[in-house]
DNA sequence: TCAAAAGTGTTATCCTTACACCCATGT
DNA sequence: ACATGGGTGTAAGGATAACACTTTTGA
């Protein structure tokens, strides 16, 4: 960077580099949250960055739906990786990366579709659902704990303890980049080692170059997204019970959720109204339909303020 | 975007785009925030990407130490913006701007040096300190309901009504974003208006190119984040009194806070600790100092879920 | 009859908000 | 004395979390 303070022209940019958008996919069918991969599983979506893309969002709302079939209901910029950020090629081509996270409906041809993953496969230990998992027990913490052994003990374990709510400390789900920094960090997963050192590999399935750091950060975002604001609906069929929005948001959160206190949590915050028909086919008493109150999506921005405000 | 399902080798990028990084640097001065311009105050601070920065983040914070002199204490990515986004240039070139967010704590060599101007002279209409300005109900309102009735009446009107809080909604300080772009679209700003075009250019001071929207971008990140993580005191110095802390927070939210509620709410989450000395030219009583408590940094990763649980 | 899921009621607890009030210093 | 800012107490109200319990279906 350069400071310029006499011309009104900006300086031309240095060298033309290449960029290319990825994105994040993400829809529920029954309980799974399920990824949209290429390359049998190794790569998220990705292409590059063209000029008849009139507008980033644009270019890649319509690049879904024809892929697809299925509109993209919500569409969010996640983050933008250079190279080096990225830690991998360094062949001299500068290349940077857009990365965009899509939510999807549930659809029932959506499953056996093209490269439909579930995105536990890639994050075995995010899955808090019926409790935490014996991998982070059995072996991430052994791990993390002998990693930190080898350097500045004392702040790598308080690192590790936090991220992954060892010690007592409670499990806070939106950490999941943080986690995975570190156990790349500690050369824990596949991607970052060279070659094929040695143990560990059954850290959750790998991606080529920083895809799975990608995917981190999109899970992340939609685990915060869901406690603020109704993006859960984006994911859901337009019509539903309220135990199926409640499995969804289980899945997303990888969490089990109180079923009597989730219902009025919903219901308390106006977001959904009854259809007035009942659906039987829920293995017990049959449950009311729902859908989502249009209205709230531009109410909603009247949200919280957090600050202890003067006056009224 | 192209699908690739055979090869694993990417598809290369079609043509190379130019990059360059533009940050938003804020600081706050006795009550006032302030942020770094160049270009006597139409541009920020902006330049291209270039091969020697080893990361995005590094290459920023370098820049900014040397040409500013003061730590830059914490640095954020804020959006990637691409040219048709932009909506501007349509000549040809493809270009993306990659925007920072960057806090420097307050330093008393700050206010005259180069470029720090006050934040609300690019949105006057931002700061409801002491009330809602006049402004807003004098001159964007009326101006507002004149476009809404050009076109989709009611949803114009609707949207204007929550992003300014019209009509008895509450003002809700975040949105900062979405009432540039509404005052866009309303061509009631000078960088919607081709040439000069007709009044309504007191509507703060304009920036070239997208530049004020990029800050506006960031004003809004600023407010969300302050109340959920402990960011002010990157943008304090090393040892404060509670009312110097409040202004801080009031400058940056742009709203009165309730002061006794205030000190509670910080010491409850116990944010800070008391360095023991007091400070005594404030005008009244002497205030007790203190200072931010460093280990809260790693600790509040342990933040809110706002789920209903299950067991424990 | 029992399992599975749908729902309702109620309480203890905590956090937020608002109001009222006293304390210490300089002019 | 009084203005200015510093600082404490407390009670009402709402949201959350935890527990116990009833209802309605299908196998």
């Amino acid at each position: 960077m350069t400071q310029q303070k006499t011309t009104k022209a900006k300086a031309p940019s240095a060298q033309p580099v290449a960029v290319d958008l990825t994105a994040v996919l993400v829809a529920v069918a029954d309980g799974r949250p399920l990824v949209m991969t290429i390359e049998d599983g190794w790569a998220l979506p990705s292409g590059p960055f063209a000029v008849e893309h009139r507008s980033l969002q644009a270019g890649l709302r319509g690049w879904v739906e024809r892929q697809t079939g299925h509109p993209l209901g919500y569409v969010e910029q996640l983050y933008t990786f250079a190279d080096s950020d990225r830690r991998q090629g360094v062949e001299g081509a500068q290349a940077i990366s857009i990365s965009y996270l899509g939510l999807l409906q549930a659809q029932p041809s959506i499953v056996p579709l093209t490269g439909w993953r579930p995105w536990y496969d890639y994050f075995p230990w995010e899955d808090h659902r019926g409790g935490a998992p014996q991998l982070i027990a059995k072996t991430i913490a052994p791990e993390l704990r002998r990693w930190a052994k080898s350097g500045e003990t004392g702040a790598r374990w308080n690192r590790a303890a936090i991220a992954f709510g060892l010690e007592g400390r409670g499990w806070n789900e939106e950490l999941v980049l943080q986690r995975y920094e570190l156990l790349y960090e500690a050369q824990l997963i596949a991607e970052a080692q060279q070659a094929s050192r040695k143990g560990a590999a059954e850290l959750g399935r790998p991606m080529i170059g920083d895809h799975r750091r990608i995917l981190a950060t999109g899970i992340a975002r939609v685990r915060a997204k869901i406690k603020y604001n109704p993006v859960v609906f984006e994911l859901m069929a337009p019509v539903f019970t309220m135990l199926q929005l409640q499995r969804c948001v289980e899945a997303i959160a990888g969490l089990d959720v109180h079923k009597p206190n989730f219902r009025r949590l919903i219901e308390q915050q106006q977001l959904v109204e009854e259809t007035g028909e009942s659906v039987t086919d829920t293995g017990g008493r049959p449950a009311r339909a729902f859908r989502f109150r249009a209205a709230v999506r531009e109410e909603r921005a009247a949200a919280g303020t957090k600050l202890p405000l003067a006056r009224s």
